[in-house]
RNA sequence: GGCCCGUUCGUCUAGGGGUUAGGACGCCAGGUUUUCAUCCUGGUAGCACGGGUUCGAAUCCCGUACGGGCUACCA
């Protein structure tokens, strides 16, 4: 049987970079086995949706390129693929079970909850749950007459709770951790039907994942406490489980906690691929794709956080991802988000892509109002592009590309500058003035140097003081010939002029 | 608090009874360069702790500590 994973995420806001791995993750193994990805949108709780998250996630995958195979407005034939569309198929389940006796109905209003919590709290039991030891005290079809039942189920007063077995242990698989066990006395009874007829995700979980033929379900670790109600779930309704693979979690950079939204603007990265901007706060919150990551280095650092190719190789292409991934090689420990090396990724995903390759990138983190030609603009990439980490440093990075220095490096103007030296600036300026090539002006101006017992240690530099403002940058002469002449010799006599101003 | 999961350089990780505990990022030093970056060479730094099992434990077992997750009519 072919496989067949999906990538379930909530509309309750941006797609975080967890969830961008978990993603990638499915989209892997998808693609290595033939399978198919699917992604399904499990907007359950309608209080929580916020408006435009479908269409982020969507903008993310697409742009990240894990493209679903089906899914909302990708098509599929085992759609809908959004469960609030689905809404209709989840009561017949969860009736079935209550029928089998594997769920009940439960009428307590939520301050009867809140009060029942209290109140084990003072016997001195810690979050309360509404087990087995707690559901004989409390209002559904198990304690009130039948009679009663049935006005208040009439009356659409019931939302339907799974009934735990009895002191028995669930164990399953899960691809990473081998067996996991859970007793089902340490397990609550969970609503799987809510009142406004919505399912909880428990049970659209597993209705969707058997109606969908789903063979893997990889997401993150926080669903591994609640697994063992699924697979409880799967042995009522007589359906096979699917395999479980549960992802180690990504942890802030101080390790505590996983990553949060608001982390990103604390320690100074985006956690989520796109910019977002939440409207009921009034935040944007910073994406990687405008802070000039590429994907597919973001997605070659991910792939790494929390899973290993089995040998050293770490610079892949999607190719190698699906080439080399494999579920066993997950690794079980939580990491935690290294600013330092995703900025290396992009930077060697930079290095190592043609600067043809390169050209729109850079070109759409262009500052607002700046225009510059193409071929100009991939000359500099050419020039720069082992020198940046990411698009937009392009044109930091590279500012004297796109204007004349607004200040010089002092400090080591001083230390070489003297206008005695200005007769031979005079006798350069002239070279290049005559020049055709940048190499043949390297050799005169290094060949008159020399000539003249001059240190190119102290003219090179300063001529580049001239043109970048700073002792940085590409090859000299590159600069000088992309520049133009015009250019670099109006730069030439302003500097000369900041120059003597400096010394005094 | 309870349950579940985890713990190898600062970080990401390899290694799963006998290894000088390997690689990558970062950092430091040197080389190359007119400079920066790249590149090359070298260095820095780690098996959480305590018991067992064993001729031998980073590796297996138990405990402890620490960290994480869950503990909603949220996902």
């Amino acid at each position: 049987m072919s496989i067949r994973v999906r990538f379930a995420p909530s509309p309750t806001g941006p797609l975080h970079i967890g969830g961008v791995r978990t993603a990638l993750y499915n989209y892997l193994l998808a693609k290595k086995e033939g399978g198919t990805f699917i992604l399904r949108i499990e907007d359950t709780d309608q209080t929580r949706l916020v408006e435009g998250a479908e269409d982020y996630i969507k903008e993310s995958l697409e742009w990240l390129g894990l493209t679903p195979d089906e899914g909302p407005g990708y098509g599929g034939d085992y759609g809908p693929y959004r469960q609030s569309e689905r809404k209709d198929l989840y009561a017949q389940y969860a009736q079935q079970m209550v029928e089998q006796g594997n769920a009940y109905y439960a009428f307590d209003t939520p301050d009867e909850l809140q009060a029942m919590r209290k109140e084990q709290e003072a016997l001195g039991h810690h979050s309360a749950k509404y087990d087995a030891r707690i559901r004989m005290q409390m209002r559904n079809s198990l304690t009130l007459p039948a009679e009663e039942s049935d006005i208040l189920i009439a009356a659409g007063e019931g939302i339907i709770r799974l009934k735990m077995p009895h002191d028995e242990d669930v164990s399953f698989v899960d691809l990473v951790r081998e067996k996991v066990t859970f007793n089902t006395s340490e397990l609550d009874d969970k609503v799987i039907l809510k009142k406004d007829g919505m399912p909880t995700y428990h049970l659209a979980n597993i209705v969707d994942d058997h109606l969908m033929k789903i063979t893997h379900v990889i997401r993150g670790e926080e669903w591994l406490s609640s697994t063992a109600h699924h697979v409880l779930m799967y042995r009522f309704m007589g359906w096979e489980a699917p395999h479980f693979t549960h992802l180690p979690l990504i942890l802030k950079p101080t390790g505590k906690g996983k990553l949060s939204k608001r982390d990103g603007a604390k320690f100074g990265f985006a956690v989520f691929p796109l910019e977002w901007h939440d409207k009921k706060e009034d935040v944007v919150y910073a994406g990687f794709r405008e802070d000039g990551f590429d994907p597919k280095a973001l997605l070659n650092f991910l792939v790494l956080l929390g899973w290993n190719p089995g040998s050293d190789e770490e610079i892949m292409t999607m190719e190698r991802m699906i080439k080399l991934f494999s579920l066993s090689k997950i690794v079980k420990s939580g990491a935690r988000f290294d600013v330092d090396k995703s900025s290396w990724f992009n930077q060697q995903y930079l290095m190592n892509t043609a600067d043809a390759d390169l050209l729109a990138p850079v070109k759409a983190a262009m500052p607002e109002g700046m225009t510059v030609e193409d071929s100009y603009l991939q000359t500099v990439i050419g020039l720069m592009k082992e020198r940046v980490h990411k698009y937009g440093d392009f044109y930091t990075e590279g500012s004297f590309f796109f204007s004349a220095p607004e200040s010089y490096d002092d400090k080591q103007v001083k230390k070489r500058y003297k206008p005695e030296q200005d007769a031979h600036f005079d006798a350069i300026k002239s070279m290049i003035a005559a020049s055709s090539d940048s190499a043949t002006l390297a050799d005169q101006v290094k060949g008159y140097l020399k000539d003249n017992e001059l240190k190119m240690g102290v003219y090179l530099p300063l001529l580049r003081i001239m043109m970048c403002g700073a002792l940085k940058g590409p090859d000299l002469f590159d600069i000088i010939f992309s520049l133009g002449k015009d250019e670099v010799l109006k730069r030439y006599d302003a500097a000369l002029v900041a120059f003597k101003g400096m010394e005094s």
